[in-house]
RNA sequence: CGCGGGGUGGAGCAGUCUGGUAGCUCGUCGGGCUCAUAACCCGAAGGUCGUUGGUUCAAAUCCUUCCCCCGCAA
């Protein structure tokens, strides 16, 4: 069961190494201009590898308990899916179910833990096997494996380099469940913290904070959805920044400065946009846009 | 038909409302100045103004067809 990019590698080492009855993916969504239909990555690569696709609208009813008879998995794999599974499903695989997390359990439980880590300021990262339980990811680990999270590792390439490990993972917790190695680690519950759902004002910078944690929140959420601010009513998605202790009021753009780009005042100095995606046009980098715009100064940001 | 912005030399824009010589800041190339420079001065090249049809003496500009890009939304 999975939905997005992430799970594409996990799919690909499950149909090597098992016979995988079949996918369930979240129903497809209105996506896009002119509300495409589009079906979500793991449907594609599982009718591109001919394995049926479930997309039940709620699992929690009794409809989906048909298919799930008729499939009669002997174990269930959690990719991202995107939904909390109800106990009858987690109770009704011979081998229980597997879920593959993007974090160190018992840490950044919960959806978004890649983003979060980063914008944490965390410098390690990893993914994490474990059995699920009614709980939300409070199940007993498996397998872990650590990743070094870099100073400039946007969330992209930590998506991608974590999608990889996932799959390396999950390809060992599956060889050792066979050969029947497999040991269960129960989680340090008191140690654990959350990485909630990312929303729309997760984005949206707060200048009062400081340099360093907005630099952090521009690269967790690079390339998307990114941070953005305000200006005169317009919104500017930044792509690229570094921070300084330049003294500026927070929110106040100051003077552009060639090499390092334009600063903006936060908490405790000031952050130098280089590049930004301004509404309605491409990603480019400020000094581009200043040959055709100006922003002058103390504009303010919100 | 969900709402909205946009397509003008290589880059970023102005000009469109109110039709009348294709403009700005850069970049590129050539030359000059300088110990020197991403600085400064002089000069040059480079544009079917996204596409189709129409209105007009005349269209980047007004009407029309289609294409493409993007923001919101979901």
């Amino acid at each position: 069961m999975g939905t997005p990019d992430f799970g594409l590698g996990c799919l690909d080492v499950l149909y090597e190494k098992t016979e995988v009855a079949g996918v369930v993916s979240q129903p497809d969504r209105q996506k896009g201009r002119g509300h495409k239909l589009m079906p979500t990555p793991v449907k594609a690569r599982a009718e591109a590898l001919g394995i049926p696709v479930f997309q039940p609208e709620r699992i929690k009813g009794g409809e989906f308990l048909e298919t799930l008879k008729k499939l009669n998995p002997e174990l269930i794999v959690v990719v991202a899916y995107g939904k909390i599974l109800p106990e009858y499903i987690l109770d009704y695989p011979k081998y229980g179910c597997i879920n593959v997390h993007a974090s160190l359990l018992p840490k950044l439980r919960g959806a978004a833990p890649i983003q979060r880590s980063i914008m944490n300021g965390d410098t390690m990262t990893g993914v994490t096997t474990m059995m699920m339980d009614k709980g939300l990811d409070t199940g007993d680990m498996l397998i872990k494996s650590e990743i070094e999270i870099t100073d400039t590792m946007t969330g992209g390439e930590l998506f991608d380099k974590l999608s990889e490990i996932g799959a390396e993972v999950l390809s060992e917790t599956i060889d050792r469940l066979k050969d029947g190695s497999l040991q269960r680690i129960p989680q340090n519950h008191d140690e654990f913290t959350y990485a909630p759902m990312l929303g729309k004002e997760t984005a949206h910078i707060k200048w009062e904070d400081s340099g360093k944690n907005i630099y952090n929140l521009v690269r967790a959420l690079n390339p998307v959805p990114l941070a953005f601010t305000v200006m005169d009513g317009k919104i500017f998605k930044i792509t690229e920044c570094s921070y300084s202790e330049k003294p500026l009021p927070a929110g106040a753009v100051g003077k552009y400065e060639k090499n390092l780009g334009l600063p903006i005042g936060c908490g405790d100095g000031s952050v130098y946009i280089r590049k930004f995606k301004p509404q309605g046009k491409g990603e480019m980098s400020v000094d581009d846009y200043l040959r055709g715009h100006t922003i002058p100064e103390n504009t303010i940001c919100e």
